[in-house]
RNA sequence: GCUGAUGUGGCUCAAUGGCAGAGCAGUUCACUCGUAAUGAACAGGUUGUCAGUUCGAUUCUGACCAUCAGCUCCA
C-alpha cells in the first residue's frame, strides 16, 4: 500500500495505481475533467502508475498544464482527421500554444478554407468515436521503423536517439504519433472544437526549409467556453487599431508608402499629447533632449557596427559621391553629441533623450498597421554613467517605466534577452552585463523570463512586454546595456582621480515607438481614450440653430481652459448629433436648448455614463479639469 | 522575403463573359427638433496596375503592386 497526499488529505492505494484511477476514486466529476497529474510537483500523464508515497494533484482544463494536455490531445485528433482526409500526409509537429494548438503538415496538395470545415467535421467524428489513447515506448531503431514513411518524425527521432532513452508514443485508433505527452484518456474527453486558421510555416521555423501547411485550432470542455472565446475574438476585431484608426480619423496608410504611416489631424493631436507627456516626465527625471540628423555618412555606421550587423535593414543613398545611411537607430548620432565636448564624472549619470525618427527596411510581409512599420519615432534616450552607477540608473529607469505604464493602466512582463549569434564584444562582457541587468531587476522584487539569444548586437536587454485589457502582449519598452559603443566611439570622462575613464551607457525607450504605442493604447482603450488624450474632448450640441450663439460663448470658455472642443452646428436633430459624437467616442457632450439658455445651465452627456443631467458650466469645469489634469483613466 | 487568401465610389458590401448596384457618408433644399440615424433630390466608379485570351473582360489567364492570416524578423 502507498499513501497519496491529495490536496492535504492522505489516502491509501495499492502500489501501481494510476493517476487516472486516483482521480476516479475521488469522484466521477474530477475523473472526467482530469487532463494530467502533478506528481510531487512534476507534470505527469494520467496513465502514470504510482509506486511510492507521494503528493498528487489532479490537473484539469482550468490549470495551465491541464489546458496544454487538453489542447495537445486535440492537436492529435486534428492530425488523425487530416491523415484520414488526405492520405499520404507527412506529419511534422503539433504543439499546444498560448491559445489553442496547431499541427504542421506536409500535404500532397495545398488545402483551402473549405477543407478547414471538412477537417473540423472529421475531428468531431473522431471525438464521437471516443477512442482511447494508449501509450507505449520503443527504442529509437524500432521507433524509426514504426515511422518509416514519416520523414519529419525520422528527424525528430534521430535527435532524441542520442539521449539513449526510449521514444514515447501515443496511439489512438488508426493514428500513432511520437509524443512525450501528457494526454487525455480518450478522444471523447474533448468537447467543443474549432479550426481557426490555415497558414504556411517553415519546418523547424527556418526560412531555408520547406514550407509546411499549419492548421490552427482551439478546443474547450464546454461549447459555451468556445462561444465566449469566439466572442472575445470578435471584440478584439472591433478594437483593431487599423479599423479604429480609420473610423476615428487617426492615421492612414497609402499604397504609395507601404509601412510609412500618415498621421491625420486627430491622430496628430494624440501623438503630440503623448510627446508633451513624455517631455514632462523626462524633464522631471533629469533628462536633456537633443535631435540628431536622419542621414549620416557610411563611415559613421561602419564605426558603430550597424553597417556590418544591420545593413540589410538600412536605407542608403549617395550624396556628392559619398555613401550615406538613413538612421535605423539614434545611438551613433548620440555618441557624436557626447564626444563633441569633454565630460566630468560630476555630469554623470548624463541622461540624453531624443524623439528620433528612424527608418528600417522591414520585410514586406511583416508590416502590420502601426504595430510594425518602416518608419517610426523612438522615444529614445542614452544614459552615460560610471560602472558603479549602473544599478541605480537601471532602478531609476524602471521606476520611470512604472510611472508611465500605470498612467495608461497597462501592466507588463519583463524579458531578459541574451547574447545573439551575431554580436560584438566578448563573452565575458556579455555575461557581466547580463548579470547587472538581472541583479538590478531582481533587487527591485520583479521577476523576468529569459529570451535566449535575442539581445541587440551590441548588448543584452530587458524588454518590457505590456499587456492590454484582452491579455495580448506587445513589446514596447526596452533597456539595453551597452559597453561596446562607448568603446568603439572612444567615449571618455574625467574621473575624480583626474584620469580619463570610459563610461558605460544604456539605450532605453519607454513607449518603444510612438506609432506602436498609439496602436496599443487605441486597442487597449478600444478607441475611447481618457479625457487628457482624446483628440476631441468635448463636443457642443445645440438643440436648434438659435442656441449656437450660447454654445459659442461656452466654447470660448472651455478653450480658454485648454480643452479641445468642437461645435456641431449642422441643422440636424439632437439624436443624430449625439449618435455621431458617441460613435467618435467623444468623452463629453454639452447639449444646450431653450431651458438651458433660460436657466444658465448646460446638459452634460458622457461617452461612458450617458446623460449626466443638467448643471452649471462651472460645475462641469470642476468635474473635468481635475479629470484631465490628473490624467484619470476611464472607469 | 516565404505560404495562402483578398482587391468593385470616402466606408460597408452586391452583381455579371454583353450599358456596374445598394446602404451609409457627401452636396442641395425643406424641417429648428431635448439625449444613438427627419425627409426629398442630386452627385459620385476606366471594378488595384499592366499585359494576354475574346467580336466583347470588372468577370477567364499571367505578371506586378497593395492589403489580410501566419512563418521568419522586430520598437
Amino acid at each position: 500500500m502507498i499513501q497519496v497526499n491529495l490536496k492535504g488529505t492522505l489516502r491509501e492505494f495499492e502500489s501501481g495505481v494510476t493517476v487516472a484511477e486516483v482521480a476516479k476514486s475521488v469522484g466521477m466529476g474530477l475523473y472526467k475533467a482530469a487532463c494530467a497529474g502533478k506528481l510531487d510537483g512534476e507534470v505527469v500523464d494520467l496513465r502514470t502508475p504510482l509506486t511510492a508515497d507521494c503528493t498528487l494533484e489532479i490537473l484539469t482544463f482550468d490549470d495551465p498544464e491541464g489546458k496544454r494536455a487538453y489542447w495537445h490531445t486535440t492537436s492529435h485528433i486534428m492530425a488523425q482527421a487530416v491523415g484520414r482526409l488526405f492520405p499520404g500526409t507527412k506529419f511534422a509537429i503539433g504543439p499546444a500554444i498560448e491559445n489553442g494548438f496547431y499541427y504542421d503538415f506536409d500535404l500532397p496538395a495545398p488545402i483551402t478554407q473549405d477543407d478547414a470545415a471538412r477537417i473540423e467535421a472529421e475531428m468531431k467524428k473522431i471525438i464521437k468515436e471516443d477512442t482511447p489513447l494508449t501509450r507505449f515506448l520503443l527504442p529509437p531503431d524500432e521507433a524509426k521503423r514504426k515511422m518509416e514513411d514519416q520523414p519529419y518524425k525520422q528527424e525528430l527521432i534521430d535527435e532524441h536517439a542520442g539521449e539513449g532513452e526510449d521514444i514515447s508514443f501515443y496511439e489512438q485508433g488508426d493514428f500513432t504519433d511520437l509524443c512525450a505527452g501528457p494526454h487525455l484518456l480518450t478522444t471523447g474527453c474533448v468537447k467543443a472544437v474549432k479550426v481557426t486558421s490555415l497558414t504556411g510555416a517553415y519546418w523547424r521555423g527556418d526560412a531555408k526549409n520547406k514550407m509546411l501547411q499549419r492548421v490552427y485550432g482551439i478546443s474547450f470542455p464546454k461549447q459555451s467556453q468556445l462561444d465566449e472565446y469566439l466572442a472575445m475574438l470578435e471584440e478584439a476585431k472591433k478594437r483593431d487599431h487599423r479599423r479604429l484608426g480609420k473610423e476615428l480619423g487617426l492615421f492612414m496608410l497609402a499604397d504609395e508608402g507601404p509601412g510609412f504611416p500618415f498621421f491625420l489631424p486627430k491622430g496628430m493631436v494624440l501623438k503630440n499629447t503623448l510627446l508633451d507627456y513624455w517631455r514632462e516626465v523626462h524633464k522631471r527625471y533629469g533628462y536633456m533632449e537633443i535631435s540628431t540628423p536622419i542621414l549620416l555618412n557610411r563611415e559613421l555606421w561602419e564605426r558603430s557596427g550597424h553597417w556590418e550587423h544591420y545593413k540589410q535593414n538600412m536605407y542608403t543613398t549617395v550624396i556628392d559621391d559619398v555613401p550615406f545611411g538613413v538612421k535605423p537607430m539614434n545611438c551613433p548620432g548620440g555618441m557624436l553629441v557626447y564626444k563633441s565636448e569633454p565630460h566630468s564624472y560630476r555630469e554623470l549619470p548624463m541622461r540624453v533623450g531624443e524623439l528620433g525618427l528612424v527608418h528600417r527596411h522591414e520585410l514586406s510581409g511583416t508590416l502590420h498597421g502601426l504595430f510594425r512599420v518602416r518608419c517610426f519615432t523612438q522615444d529614445d534616450a542614452h544614459v552615460f554613467m560610471t560602472k558603479d552607477q549602473m544599478e541605480d540608473v537601471i532602478h531609476e529607469t524602471v521606476r520611470l517605466f512604472d510611472e508611465v505604464y500605470s498612467t495608461f493602466g497597462l501592466s507588463y512582463e519583463i524579458e531578459l534577452s541574451t547574447m545573439p549569434e551575431d554580436h560584438i564584444g566578448t563573452l565575458e562582457e556579455w555575461e557581466y552585463n547580463q548579470k547587472v541587468l538581472s541583479d538590478a531587476i531582481t533587487a527591485m522584487g520583479k521577476t523576468f523570463t529569459v529570451n535566449e539569444g535575442d539581445g541587440a548586437f551590441y548588448g543584452p536587454k530587458l524588454d518590457f512586454h505590456i499587456s492590454d485589457c484582452l491579455g495580448r502582449t506587445w513589446q514596447c519598452g526596452t533597456i539595453q546595456l551597452d559597453s561596446q559603443l562607448p568603446e568603439r566611439f572612444e567615449l571618455e570622462y574625467t574621473g575624480q582621480d583626474n584620469q580619463k575613464h570610459r563610461p558605460v551607457m544604456i539605450h532605453r525607450v519607454v513607449f518603444g515607438s510612438i506609432e506602436r504605442f498609439i496602436g496599443v493604447i487605441t486597442e487597449h482603450f478600444a478607441g475611447a481614450f481618457p479625457l487628457w488624450l482624446a483628440p476631441v474632448q468635448i463636443r457642443l450640441l445645440p438643440i436648434a440653430d438659435r442656441h449656437i450663439a450660447r454654445l459659442e460663448e461656452i466654447k470660448a470658455v472651455l478653450e480658454e481652459k485648454g480643452f479641445r472642443v468642437e461645435l456641431d452646428d449642422r441643422g440636424e436633430k439632437i439624436g443624430y448629433k449625439i449618435r455621431e459624437a458617441q460613435m467618435m467616442k467623444t468623452p463629453y457632450m454639452v447639449v444646450v436648448g431653450d431651458r438651458d439658455v433660460e436657466n444658465g445651465t448646460v446638459a452634460i452627456r458622457s461617452y461612458k455614463g450617458g446623460d449626466l443631467g443638467t448643471m452649471t458650466l462651472d460645475a462641469f469645469l470642476e468635474k473635468i479639469v481635475p479629470e484631465r489634469d490628473e490624467r484619470r483613466l476611464p472607469e
